[in-house]
DNA sequence: GTTCAATTGTGTATTTTTAACACATTATAG
DNA sequence: CTATAATGTGTTAAAAATACACAATTGAAC
Protein backbone atom coordinates (compact mmCIF):
# COMPACT_ATOMS: atom_id res chain seq x y z
CA UNK A 1 0.00 0.00 0.00
CA UNK A 2 1.19 3.32 -0.78
CA UNK A 3 1.78 6.34 1.59
CA UNK A 4 -0.82 7.92 2.63
CA UNK A 5 0.60 11.95 1.56
CA UNK A 6 -2.59 13.61 2.87
CA UNK A 7 -1.83 12.73 6.75
CA UNK A 8 1.08 15.32 6.53
CA UNK A 9 1.55 14.93 10.64
CA UNK A 10 2.34 11.16 11.18
CA UNK A 11 5.47 12.52 13.00
CA UNK A 12 7.10 9.99 15.19
CA UNK A 13 4.29 7.69 13.71
CA UNK A 14 5.41 5.29 10.82
CA UNK A 15 2.43 4.49 8.39
CA UNK A 16 2.53 0.87 10.00
CA UNK A 17 0.97 1.79 13.05
CA UNK A 18 -1.55 3.71 11.67
CA UNK A 19 -3.08 0.46 10.42
CA UNK A 20 -2.90 -1.47 13.60
CA UNK A 21 -6.75 -0.51 13.79
CA UNK A 22 -9.15 -2.87 12.49
CA UNK A 23 -13.04 -2.17 11.42
CA UNK A 24 -16.26 -4.35 12.08
CA UNK A 25 -19.78 -3.64 11.35
CA UNK A 26 -22.18 -4.63 13.92
CA UNK A 27 -25.99 -5.25 12.85
CA UNK A 28 -28.92 -4.31 15.23
CA UNK A 29 -31.30 -6.24 13.12
CA UNK A 30 -34.95 -5.35 14.16
CA UNK A 31 -37.89 -7.54 13.92
CA UNK A 32 -41.37 -7.69 15.42
CA UNK A 33 -42.95 -10.51 16.26
CA UNK A 34 -45.95 -11.08 19.29
CA UNK A 35 -46.31 -7.43 19.95
CA UNK A 36 -42.64 -6.78 20.78
CA UNK A 37 -39.58 -5.01 18.91
CA UNK A 38 -36.72 -8.04 19.03
CA UNK A 39 -33.23 -7.91 18.01
CA UNK A 40 -31.34 -10.71 16.56
CA UNK A 41 -28.67 -11.63 19.04
CA UNK A 42 -25.80 -14.30 19.33
CA UNK A 43 -24.51 -16.11 22.09
CA UNK A 44 -20.46 -14.29 22.28
CA UNK A 45 -18.18 -17.00 22.57
CA UNK A 46 -14.92 -15.13 23.40
CA UNK A 47 -13.88 -15.82 27.09
CA UNK A 48 -13.96 -12.08 28.35
CA UNK A 49 -18.32 -11.62 27.72
CA UNK A 50 -18.52 -15.76 27.78
CA UNK A 51 -22.29 -16.40 27.14
CA UNK A 52 -23.60 -12.63 27.04
CA UNK A 53 -25.74 -11.83 24.33
CA UNK A 54 -23.76 -10.17 21.39
CA UNK A 55 -24.83 -8.12 17.85
CA UNK A 56 -24.26 -9.78 14.59
CA UNK A 57 -20.80 -8.10 12.80
CA UNK A 58 -17.83 -8.80 11.50
CA UNK A 59 -14.88 -7.56 10.27
CA UNK A 60 -14.92 -5.27 7.14
CA UNK A 61 -12.92 -7.20 4.33
CA UNK A 62 -10.35 -4.55 2.65
CA UNK A 63 -12.19 -4.91 -0.55
CA UNK A 64 -15.66 -4.50 0.33
CA UNK A 65 -17.43 -1.27 0.84
CA UNK A 66 -19.34 -0.99 4.36
CA UNK A 67 -22.36 -1.28 3.39
CA UNK A 68 -21.30 -4.20 1.16
CA UNK A 69 -20.60 -5.95 4.89
CA UNK A 70 -23.27 -5.00 6.60
CA UNK A 71 -25.36 -6.93 3.95
CA UNK A 72 -22.88 -9.96 3.76
CA UNK A 73 -23.56 -10.33 7.77
CA UNK A 74 -27.39 -10.01 7.02
CA UNK A 75 -27.38 -12.50 4.04
CA UNK A 76 -24.95 -14.99 6.40
CA UNK A 77 -26.96 -14.75 9.35
CA UNK A 78 -30.62 -14.35 8.15
CA UNK A 79 -30.58 -15.25 4.33
CA UNK A 80 -32.20 -12.21 3.59
CA UNK A 81 -30.90 -10.33 0.51
CA UNK A 82 -33.13 -6.80 0.33
CA UNK A 83 -33.76 -5.77 4.02
CA UNK A 84 -33.64 -2.32 4.85
CA UNK A 85 -30.37 -1.21 6.02
CA UNK A 86 -29.22 2.13 7.77
CA UNK A 87 -25.86 3.41 9.21
CA UNK A 88 -26.22 5.05 12.41
CA UNK A 89 -22.79 5.34 14.15
CA UNK A 90 -19.61 4.36 14.78
CA UNK A 91 -18.16 3.24 18.17
CA UNK A 92 -14.57 3.52 19.11
CA UNK A 93 -13.39 3.66 22.56
CA UNK A 94 -10.16 2.57 22.54
CA UNK A 95 -10.91 -0.42 25.24
CA UNK A 96 -13.96 -1.40 23.46
CA UNK A 97 -12.71 -4.75 22.22
CA UNK A 98 -10.67 -7.00 24.76
CA UNK A 99 -8.81 -8.34 21.63
CA UNK A 100 -7.15 -5.04 20.45
CA UNK A 101 -8.48 -2.02 18.60
CA UNK A 102 -11.12 -2.77 16.91
CA UNK A 103 -13.63 0.11 15.31
CA UNK A 104 -17.26 -0.50 14.49
CA UNK A 105 -19.93 0.82 12.68
CA UNK A 106 -23.36 0.30 13.95
CA UNK A 107 -26.10 0.02 11.34
CA UNK A 108 -29.73 -0.74 12.21
CA UNK A 109 -31.83 -3.48 10.07
CA UNK A 110 -35.13 -3.66 9.66
CA UNK A 111 -36.48 -7.62 8.70
CA UNK A 112 -40.14 -9.02 8.89
CA UNK A 113 -39.41 -12.28 11.35
CA UNK A 114 -42.99 -13.61 10.09
CA UNK A 115 -42.24 -14.38 5.85
CA UNK A 116 -39.03 -15.10 6.54
CA UNK A 117 -38.38 -17.59 9.26
CA UNK A 118 -34.78 -17.96 10.12
CA UNK A 119 -33.44 -21.07 10.76
CA UNK A 120 -32.28 -20.42 14.59
CA UNK A 121 -31.82 -23.58 15.43
CA UNK A 122 -28.52 -25.06 15.10
CA UNK A 123 -26.16 -21.67 16.15
CA UNK A 124 -27.08 -20.07 18.85
CA UNK A 125 -29.21 -17.15 17.33
CA UNK A 126 -32.23 -15.82 19.34
CA UNK A 127 -35.11 -13.15 18.32
CA UNK A 128 -35.07 -11.10 21.91
CA UNK A 129 -37.43 -8.82 23.47
CA UNK A 130 -35.27 -5.43 22.72
CA UNK A 131 -37.32 -4.21 26.32
CA UNK A 132 -35.88 -7.08 28.89
CA UNK A 133 -32.45 -7.59 27.34
CA UNK A 134 -30.05 -7.38 30.19
CA UNK A 135 -26.62 -7.74 30.02
CA UNK A 136 -24.60 -7.63 26.44
CA UNK A 137 -20.92 -8.07 25.25
CA UNK A 138 -18.78 -5.43 24.56
CA UNK A 139 -20.64 -1.99 24.18
CA UNK A 140 -23.35 -3.52 22.57
CA UNK A 141 -25.72 -2.44 24.49
CA UNK A 142 -24.75 1.33 24.02
CA UNK A 143 -25.06 0.37 20.75
CA UNK A 144 -28.44 -1.23 20.76
CA UNK A 145 -29.69 2.02 22.90
CA UNK A 146 -28.32 4.37 20.19
CA UNK A 147 -29.90 2.25 17.12
CA UNK A 148 -33.09 2.18 18.46
CA UNK A 149 -33.27 5.57 19.40
CA UNK A 150 -32.15 6.47 15.64
CA UNK A 151 -35.18 4.06 14.76
CA UNK A 152 -37.43 5.86 17.34
CA UNK A 153 -36.74 9.14 15.56
CA UNK A 154 -36.83 7.43 12.15
CA UNK A 155 -40.66 6.34 12.36
CA UNK A 156 -41.76 9.56 13.39
CA UNK A 157 -41.35 10.75 9.80
CA UNK A 158 -40.59 8.09 7.58
CA UNK A 159 -42.13 5.28 6.09
CA UNK A 160 -39.78 2.41 7.19
CA UNK A 161 -41.75 0.04 9.69
CA UNK A 162 -43.60 -1.36 6.83
CA UNK A 163 -40.26 -3.63 6.72
CA UNK A 164 -40.89 -4.99 9.96
CA UNK A 165 -44.52 -6.04 9.06
CA UNK A 166 -45.94 -8.74 6.41
CA UNK A 167 -46.97 -7.61 3.48
CA UNK A 168 -50.45 -7.24 4.39
CA UNK A 169 -50.98 -6.50 7.81
CA UNK A 170 -53.89 -5.03 9.96
CA UNK A 171 -54.01 -1.19 11.24
CA UNK A 172 -53.99 -3.05 14.63
CA UNK A 173 -50.46 -4.51 14.17
CA UNK A 174 -49.34 -1.39 12.67
CA UNK A 175 -50.32 0.20 15.44
CA UNK A 176 -48.90 -2.54 17.99
CA UNK A 177 -45.71 -1.88 16.42
CA UNK A 178 -45.31 2.32 16.61
CA UNK A 179 -46.76 1.44 20.61
CA UNK A 180 -43.47 -0.90 20.72
CA UNK A 181 -40.88 1.04 18.49
CA UNK A 182 -41.82 4.13 20.70
CA UNK A 183 -42.98 2.81 23.70
CA UNK A 184 -46.06 4.43 24.43
CA UNK A 185 -49.35 3.78 24.18
CA UNK A 186 -51.41 5.94 21.11
CA UNK A 187 -54.78 6.93 20.45
CA UNK A 188 -56.40 4.23 18.23
CA UNK A 189 -58.74 6.77 15.98
CA UNK A 190 -56.12 9.60 15.58
CA UNK A 191 -53.05 6.88 14.74
CA UNK A 192 -55.87 5.64 11.88
CA UNK A 193 -56.80 9.18 10.59
CA UNK A 194 -53.43 9.95 10.36
CA UNK A 195 -52.24 7.11 8.80
CA UNK A 196 -55.26 7.74 5.67
CA UNK A 197 -54.44 11.18 5.80
CA UNK A 198 -50.55 10.87 4.45
CA UNK A 199 -51.68 8.18 2.35
CA UNK A 200 -49.35 5.24 3.03
CA UNK A 201 -51.82 2.11 3.02
CA UNK A 202 -53.53 0.89 0.24
CA UNK A 203 -56.82 -0.73 1.41
CA UNK A 204 -56.73 -4.24 0.25
CA UNK A 205 -60.31 -5.19 0.86
CA UNK A 206 -59.54 -8.33 2.82
CA UNK A 207 -59.88 -9.34 6.26
CA UNK A 208 -57.69 -10.67 8.80
CA UNK A 209 -57.95 -14.62 8.96
CA UNK A 210 -58.31 -16.78 12.45
CA UNK A 211 -58.94 -13.84 15.13
CA UNK A 212 -61.32 -14.37 18.03
CA UNK A 213 -62.98 -11.65 17.32
CA UNK A 214 -63.93 -9.14 14.55
CA UNK A 215 -61.73 -9.46 12.17
CA UNK A 216 -59.96 -6.20 10.68
CA UNK A 217 -59.53 -5.23 7.49
CA UNK A 218 -55.87 -5.71 5.50
CA UNK A 219 -53.19 -3.37 4.01
CA UNK A 220 -50.58 -2.98 2.23
CA UNK A 221 -47.90 -0.19 2.15
CA UNK A 222 -48.13 2.20 -0.47
CA UNK A 223 -45.32 1.53 -2.45
CA UNK A 224 -46.10 3.91 -5.21
CA UNK A 225 -46.20 6.83 -3.27
CA UNK A 226 -42.97 6.43 -2.58
CA UNK A 227 -41.19 6.21 -5.93
CA UNK A 228 -40.08 2.69 -5.27
CA UNK A 229 -40.74 0.51 -8.00
CA UNK A 230 -41.86 2.93 -10.39
CA UNK A 231 -43.78 2.43 -13.14
CA UNK A 232 -42.12 3.18 -16.54
CA UNK A 233 -44.79 4.79 -18.94
CA UNK A 234 -42.79 3.87 -21.91
CA UNK B 1 -1.87 -8.06 18.58
CA UNK B 2 -4.09 -11.08 19.69
CA UNK B 3 -6.57 -12.92 17.16
CA UNK B 4 -9.89 -11.17 17.50
CA UNK B 5 -11.57 -14.50 18.39
CA UNK B 6 -14.84 -12.79 18.15
CA UNK B 7 -14.89 -12.98 14.30
CA UNK B 8 -15.14 -16.13 13.41
CA UNK B 9 -15.83 -16.16 9.38
CA UNK B 10 -12.06 -15.38 9.02
CA UNK B 11 -11.71 -17.86 6.05
CA UNK B 12 -8.99 -17.51 4.02
CA UNK B 13 -8.04 -14.31 4.99
CA UNK B 14 -5.63 -13.59 7.51
CA UNK B 15 -5.90 -10.94 10.14
CA UNK B 16 -3.59 -9.27 8.55
CA UNK B 17 -5.22 -8.78 5.93
CA UNK B 18 -8.04 -7.12 8.01
CA UNK B 19 -5.66 -4.63 9.35
CA UNK B 20 -5.01 -2.95 6.19
CA UNK B 21 -7.42 -0.55 6.31
CA UNK B 22 -6.65 2.90 7.61
CA UNK B 23 -9.16 4.70 9.67
CA UNK B 24 -9.31 8.96 9.53
CA UNK B 25 -11.46 11.29 11.11
CA UNK B 26 -12.49 14.45 9.10
CA UNK B 27 -14.29 17.47 10.65
CA UNK B 28 -16.42 19.79 9.03
CA UNK B 29 -16.05 23.32 10.69
CA UNK B 30 -18.73 25.59 10.48
CA UNK B 31 -18.36 29.21 11.33
CA UNK B 32 -20.81 32.28 10.87
CA UNK B 33 -19.21 35.69 9.52
CA UNK B 34 -20.60 37.97 7.04
CA UNK B 35 -24.18 36.94 6.86
CA UNK B 36 -22.83 33.82 5.60
CA UNK B 37 -22.61 30.04 6.83
CA UNK B 38 -19.03 29.14 6.31
CA UNK B 39 -16.83 26.14 6.50
CA UNK B 40 -13.38 25.96 7.56
CA UNK B 41 -11.27 24.39 4.71
CA UNK B 42 -7.44 23.24 2.90
CA UNK B 43 -5.82 22.97 0.08
CA UNK B 44 -5.08 19.56 -0.53
CA UNK B 45 -1.24 18.90 -1.61
CA UNK B 46 -1.93 14.91 -2.84
CA UNK B 47 -1.81 15.00 -6.36
CA UNK B 48 -4.71 13.50 -7.27
CA UNK B 49 -6.80 16.09 -6.25
CA UNK B 50 -4.09 18.98 -6.33
CA UNK B 51 -5.25 23.10 -5.10
CA UNK B 52 -8.52 21.51 -4.37
CA UNK B 53 -10.30 22.07 -1.06
CA UNK B 54 -9.89 19.50 1.65
CA UNK B 55 -11.84 19.18 4.77
CA UNK B 56 -9.35 18.94 7.93
CA UNK B 57 -8.77 15.61 9.20
CA UNK B 58 -6.11 13.21 10.02
CA UNK B 59 -5.70 9.57 10.79
CA UNK B 60 -6.80 7.83 14.13
CA UNK B 61 -3.68 7.06 16.24
CA UNK B 62 -3.93 3.42 17.69
CA UNK B 63 -4.29 5.03 20.94
CA UNK B 64 -7.10 7.81 20.85
CA UNK B 65 -10.46 7.87 21.06
CA UNK B 66 -12.72 9.04 17.69
CA UNK B 67 -13.49 12.17 19.75
CA UNK B 68 -9.83 12.30 20.79
CA UNK B 69 -8.54 12.35 17.47
CA UNK B 70 -11.85 14.99 16.35
CA UNK B 71 -10.39 17.67 19.36
CA UNK B 72 -7.14 16.92 18.36
CA UNK B 73 -7.49 18.36 14.82
CA UNK B 74 -9.63 20.44 15.72
CA UNK B 75 -6.87 21.75 18.56
CA UNK B 76 -4.02 22.07 16.29
CA UNK B 77 -5.73 23.80 13.39
CA UNK B 78 -8.09 26.31 14.89
CA UNK B 79 -6.67 26.61 18.78
CA UNK B 80 -9.83 25.82 19.95
CA UNK B 81 -10.24 24.00 22.80
CA UNK B 82 -13.80 24.02 23.88
CA UNK B 83 -16.27 23.53 20.60
CA UNK B 84 -19.17 21.60 19.89
CA UNK B 85 -18.62 18.34 18.01
CA UNK B 86 -20.93 15.96 16.27
CA UNK B 87 -20.06 12.85 15.15
CA UNK B 88 -22.10 12.45 11.90
CA UNK B 89 -21.39 9.44 9.58
CA UNK B 90 -18.67 7.19 8.30
CA UNK B 91 -17.59 7.04 4.66
CA UNK B 92 -16.04 3.78 3.35
CA UNK B 93 -16.20 3.36 -0.71
CA UNK B 94 -13.02 0.91 -1.40
CA UNK B 95 -11.76 3.73 -3.97
CA UNK B 96 -12.47 6.63 -1.68
CA UNK B 97 -8.89 7.90 -1.43
CA UNK B 98 -6.47 7.52 -3.72
CA UNK B 99 -3.29 6.13 -1.39
CA UNK B 100 -5.37 3.06 -0.67
CA UNK B 101 -8.24 2.06 1.78
CA UNK B 102 -9.07 4.54 4.35
CA UNK B 103 -11.70 5.13 6.00
CA UNK B 104 -12.97 8.64 7.46
CA UNK B 105 -15.46 9.42 10.42
CA UNK B 106 -17.77 12.58 9.53
CA UNK B 107 -18.02 14.95 12.28
CA UNK B 108 -19.22 18.68 12.38
CA UNK B 109 -18.26 21.27 14.55
CA UNK B 110 -19.91 24.54 15.43
CA UNK B 111 -16.88 26.74 16.39
CA UNK B 112 -17.36 31.10 16.46
CA UNK B 113 -15.53 32.61 14.18
CA UNK B 114 -15.36 36.02 15.53
CA UNK B 115 -14.34 35.59 19.60
CA UNK B 116 -11.01 33.36 18.13
CA UNK B 117 -9.77 34.54 15.26
CA UNK B 118 -7.43 32.12 13.79
CA UNK B 119 -3.94 32.64 12.57
CA UNK B 120 -4.83 32.01 8.79
CA UNK B 121 -1.64 33.75 7.44
CA UNK B 122 0.96 31.12 6.91
CA UNK B 123 -0.96 28.01 5.89
CA UNK B 124 -3.30 27.44 3.31
CA UNK B 125 -6.54 27.58 5.89
CA UNK B 126 -9.51 29.30 4.43
CA UNK B 127 -13.25 29.88 5.59
CA UNK B 128 -15.27 29.50 2.94
CA UNK B 129 -18.51 29.42 2.20
CA UNK B 130 -20.80 26.90 2.57
CA UNK B 131 -22.94 27.53 -0.30
CA UNK B 132 -21.02 28.43 -3.42
CA UNK B 133 -18.02 25.86 -2.36
CA UNK B 134 -17.96 24.21 -6.02
CA UNK B 135 -15.09 21.43 -5.88
CA UNK B 136 -13.29 19.38 -3.29
CA UNK B 137 -10.53 16.79 -2.73
CA UNK B 138 -11.71 12.78 -2.05
CA UNK B 139 -15.56 13.00 -0.98
CA UNK B 140 -15.40 15.92 0.91
CA UNK B 141 -18.37 17.57 -0.82
CA UNK B 142 -20.60 14.63 0.11
CA UNK B 143 -19.19 14.51 3.33
CA UNK B 144 -19.92 18.00 3.49
CA UNK B 145 -23.28 18.10 2.21
CA UNK B 146 -24.02 15.36 4.70
CA UNK B 147 -22.68 17.15 7.84
CA UNK B 148 -24.77 20.35 6.58
CA UNK B 149 -28.19 18.36 6.27
CA UNK B 150 -27.31 16.98 10.12
CA UNK B 151 -26.72 20.64 10.71
CA UNK B 152 -29.79 21.49 9.34
CA UNK B 153 -31.63 18.62 11.26
CA UNK B 154 -30.27 19.42 14.78
CA UNK B 155 -30.52 23.42 14.76
CA UNK B 156 -34.61 23.02 14.19
CA UNK B 157 -34.99 21.74 18.24
CA UNK B 158 -31.31 21.80 19.91
CA UNK B 159 -29.94 24.73 20.89
CA UNK B 160 -26.64 24.17 19.11
CA UNK B 161 -26.26 27.56 17.31
CA UNK B 162 -24.77 29.57 19.76
CA UNK B 163 -21.90 27.67 19.48
CA UNK B 164 -21.54 30.14 15.97
CA UNK B 165 -22.29 33.21 18.04
CA UNK B 166 -20.15 35.33 20.17
CA UNK B 167 -21.45 35.53 23.54
CA UNK B 168 -23.78 38.53 22.87
CA UNK B 169 -25.34 38.97 19.85
CA UNK B 170 -28.81 40.37 18.64
CA UNK B 171 -31.67 38.73 17.60
CA UNK B 172 -30.91 40.15 14.09
CA UNK B 173 -27.74 37.76 13.94
CA UNK B 174 -29.39 35.51 15.21
CA UNK B 175 -31.89 35.37 12.89
CA UNK B 176 -29.67 35.29 10.26
CA UNK B 177 -27.65 32.63 11.35
CA UNK B 178 -30.96 30.30 11.10
CA UNK B 179 -31.50 31.79 7.77
CA UNK B 180 -27.82 31.03 6.24
CA UNK B 181 -28.27 27.40 7.61
CA UNK B 182 -31.32 26.66 6.90
CA UNK B 183 -31.07 28.64 3.17
CA UNK B 184 -34.38 30.16 3.58
CA UNK B 185 -36.02 33.51 4.82
CA UNK B 186 -37.91 33.31 7.55
CA UNK B 187 -40.39 35.91 9.28
CA UNK B 188 -39.16 38.30 11.99
CA UNK B 189 -41.81 38.41 14.15
CA UNK B 190 -42.66 34.60 14.28
CA UNK B 191 -39.01 34.16 14.74
CA UNK B 192 -38.75 36.23 17.97
CA UNK B 193 -41.78 35.02 19.23
CA UNK B 194 -40.03 31.89 19.34
CA UNK B 195 -37.02 32.27 20.74
CA UNK B 196 -39.09 33.96 23.54
CA UNK B 197 -41.39 30.96 24.12
CA UNK B 198 -38.33 28.48 23.88
CA UNK B 199 -36.73 30.79 26.85
CA UNK B 200 -33.41 29.98 25.15
CA UNK B 201 -32.12 33.92 25.44
CA UNK B 202 -31.41 36.11 28.01
CA UNK B 203 -31.76 39.76 27.70
CA UNK B 204 -28.51 41.19 28.52
CA UNK B 205 -30.08 45.13 28.25
CA UNK B 206 -27.48 46.49 25.93
CA UNK B 207 -27.21 47.61 22.70
CA UNK B 208 -25.67 46.93 19.73
CA UNK B 209 -22.60 49.21 18.92
CA UNK B 210 -21.63 50.53 15.68
CA UNK B 211 -24.17 49.66 13.62
CA UNK B 212 -25.24 52.62 10.99
CA UNK B 213 -29.41 52.21 12.16
CA UNK B 214 -31.44 51.68 15.37
CA UNK B 215 -29.04 49.12 17.80
CA UNK B 216 -31.10 46.06 18.18
CA UNK B 217 -30.73 44.66 22.16
CA UNK B 218 -28.03 42.33 22.67
CA UNK B 219 -28.90 38.23 24.22
CA UNK B 220 -27.08 35.82 25.62
CA UNK B 221 -27.78 32.25 25.16
CA UNK B 222 -29.57 30.54 28.15
CA UNK B 223 -27.10 28.11 29.56
CA UNK B 224 -29.09 27.64 32.78
CA UNK B 225 -31.85 26.49 30.90
CA UNK B 226 -29.95 23.33 29.42
CA UNK B 227 -28.03 22.00 32.84
CA UNK B 228 -24.71 22.82 31.75
CA UNK B 229 -22.48 24.66 33.93
CA UNK B 230 -25.06 23.42 36.86
CA UNK B 231 -24.66 25.91 40.11
CA UNK B 232 -23.87 23.70 43.01
CA UNK B 233 -26.15 24.98 45.62
CA UNK B 234 -23.37 24.17 48.74
C1' DG C 1 -79.17 -19.57 18.65
C1' DT C 2 -78.30 -16.57 22.39
C1' DT C 3 -75.14 -14.36 25.00
C1' DC C 4 -70.50 -12.90 26.12
C1' DA C 5 -65.95 -11.17 25.14
C1' DA C 6 -62.98 -8.87 22.35
C1' DT C 7 -61.89 -5.89 18.91
C1' DT C 8 -63.06 -3.05 14.81
C1' DG C 9 -64.72 1.17 12.83
C1' DT C 10 -66.09 5.85 12.98
C1' DG C 11 -66.59 11.84 13.95
C1' DT C 12 -66.52 16.01 16.54
C1' DA C 13 -65.02 19.49 19.66
C1' DT C 14 -60.95 21.54 21.90
C1' DT C 15 -56.44 22.89 22.24
C1' DT C 16 -52.09 23.89 20.45
C1' DT C 17 -49.07 25.22 16.95
C1' DT C 18 -47.86 27.52 12.94
C1' DA C 19 -48.25 31.10 9.53
C1' DA C 20 -49.44 35.48 7.65
C1' DC C 21 -49.25 40.11 8.05
C1' DA C 22 -48.28 46.33 9.04
C1' DC C 23 -46.93 50.21 11.47
C1' DA C 24 -44.79 53.13 14.86
C1' DT C 25 -40.09 53.71 16.97
C1' DT C 26 -35.15 54.62 17.32
C1' DA C 27 -30.79 55.28 16.02
C1' DT C 28 -27.16 57.00 12.45
C1' DA C 29 -25.69 59.56 8.26
C1' DG C 30 -25.81 63.34 5.61
C1' DC D 1 -33.89 68.22 10.35
C1' DT D 2 -34.65 64.86 7.08
C1' DA D 3 -33.84 60.47 5.04
C1' DT D 4 -32.54 55.86 5.77
C1' DA D 5 -32.39 51.52 7.73
C1' DA D 6 -33.18 48.82 10.88
C1' DT D 7 -35.79 47.39 15.56
C1' DG D 8 -39.83 46.17 18.30
C1' DT D 9 -44.45 44.71 18.80
C1' DG D 10 -49.94 41.71 18.49
C1' DT D 11 -53.72 39.79 16.16
C1' DT D 12 -56.04 36.85 13.20
C1' DA D 13 -56.50 32.72 10.45
C1' DA D 14 -55.28 28.14 9.27
C1' DA D 15 -53.49 23.76 10.31
C1' DA D 16 -52.22 20.10 13.29
C1' DA D 17 -52.61 17.49 17.43
C1' DT D 18 -55.33 15.79 21.09
C1' DA D 19 -59.18 14.03 23.77
C1' DC D 20 -62.92 11.33 23.82
C1' DA D 21 -67.67 7.31 23.34
C1' DC D 22 -70.59 4.19 21.14
C1' DA D 23 -72.44 1.04 17.70
C1' DA D 24 -71.09 -3.01 14.79
C1' DT D 25 -68.91 -7.49 13.88
C1' DT D 26 -66.90 -11.67 14.66
C1' DG D 27 -65.74 -16.18 17.29
C1' DA D 28 -66.30 -18.80 21.50
C1' DA D 29 -68.95 -20.64 25.25
C1' DC D 30 -72.94 -22.18 26.74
Amino acid sequence: MKQISRFSHLGELSDKDYFRIALSVDCVIFGFEDDELKVLVIKCNIKEYKGKWSLLGDLVRPDEDLEGASYRILKERTGLDDVYLEQVQTFGKVNRHPAGRVITIANFSLVNIKDHQLKLSDNELHWHPVNDISEMAFDHKEILSTCLERLREKVADHPVVFNLLPKKFSLRELQSLYESILNIKLDRRNFRKKFFMMDWLVDLDELEQDVPHRPGKLYKFNQAKFGRKPKKVS
